[in-house]
DNA sequence: GCCGATGTAAACAGATTAGTTTACTTCGTC
DNA sequence: GACGAAGTAAACTAATCTGTTTACATCGGC
């Protein structure tokens, strides 16, 4: 049970160890000496846990994951409110993250930019990213019990992720307030076409 | 005269060779000798007009950027139809365009993406880009004489920046029809806000 | 106190990177 | 036909890349 334990933390402590470096880096870029240096983990346990750098990229896509449902999902769709207002609190807590950390925007998409059609299994992972982000607004417009929910969650997602894309892009973060405002009255439509139904 | 023709049409041919191989390839994975190999060109010609692989990558932008202008914004914003109607325009050309070549989003996103924080110019190209496609909606709603265009121009952008990202990494060219639509809603309400002032 | 598992550190292998240099060819001009 | 500009091809440098291997340290269970 302890070496379980010992395994499992020193493989979180690798990919704990890659993730900043990686989304600071990029993925072609970030080289795996340069990137291990000066961390306590050798190269040889490295590669013991992860047979391939394509291996360790899936596994800190799976942290980052984790990280955004922490740090933004969970807070966002468990919080207080109507479900109108989570949906505009995502939009807020997503903007309060890049004010935190202006250079990051989505690793999963920066995954993707790098490997789509070149290697599935990371490519997967954005695509992934992509949908869970879209059905957290679909499931939010389906709580507000608004019509077309599928294509409204669609819609506002896609706000979302070109306001993150252009904030990463112009170092801005003025275009989350953009975005949350067209959600808005997006929102405020589909409200409308349901009381005239 | 006939000297500088040459010249610049050999820029050029090493420019147009350049273009689909980091679009495909991407930028710090594609290497300048496999890039070059079986064109014809000398990787020391190469180096004599591009003193660096990152004079390169900017001259690429640029290419990259009159090809948009030629196959999107000319087109678009020139042709006939209302403003509104070139609006939608610009969300069905992008989408042909994305059905002709699925795996290939902005290559000035891409570039940024992978260079934002490393180097200035080449993140440069990426935020312009960003700005001219701004520009073109903003450009269009001021001749619609919609209220507030700077403002909706911006909505609409990142509409359409979400729904070029989300198609490449989805690999589906259907957010291009969601983000159209969403765009139609905040038209007709911008539209009757200004009738109701 | 010994054993085996697990770890670090560092040398190593072979390929590939960006960029330079050397040697040779080709072609337009005089 | 000779000269010079501009090209290709390919060897070369020095660094870096992913991944392997060797040598040694550390620590828990018996």
């Amino acid at each position: 049970m302890a070496k379980d334990m010992d395994l499992e933390s020193k493989k979180a402590a690798i990919v704990k160890q890659a993730f900043p470096r990686f989304y600071d880096g990029g993925f072609h870029a970030t080289g795996i000496d340069s990137m291990m240096a000066d961390s306590g983990i050798s190269k040889r346990t490295l590669y013991k846990y992860f047979p391939s750098k394509e291996d360790l990229i899936e596994a800190v896509l799976d942290y980052y994951g984790a990280v955004i449902t922490r740090e933004l999902f969970d807070p966002v769709m468990k919080g207080s409110g109507s479900a109108r207002e989570r949906i505009m609190a995502f939009f807020d807590r997503r903007k309060e993250m890049f004010e935190n950390n202006p250079v990051r925007g989505c690793l999963g998409v920066k995954a993707a930019q790098e490997y789509v059609g070149k290697h599935k299994g990371i490519a997967a992972h954005g695509k992934n990213a992509a949908h869970i982000v879209e059905q957290n607004f679909v499931k939010l417009c389906k709580e507000a019990r608004l019509p077309k929910p599928n294509e409204l969650g669609r819609q506002i997602s896609l706000l979302f992720q070109g306001a993150v894309l252009v904030s990463q892009v112009i170092g801005e973060s003025s275009p989350f307030d953009s975005a949350r405002k067209a959600a808005t009255v997006l929102l405020d439509q589909a409200g409308a076409a349901e009381r005239r139904a």
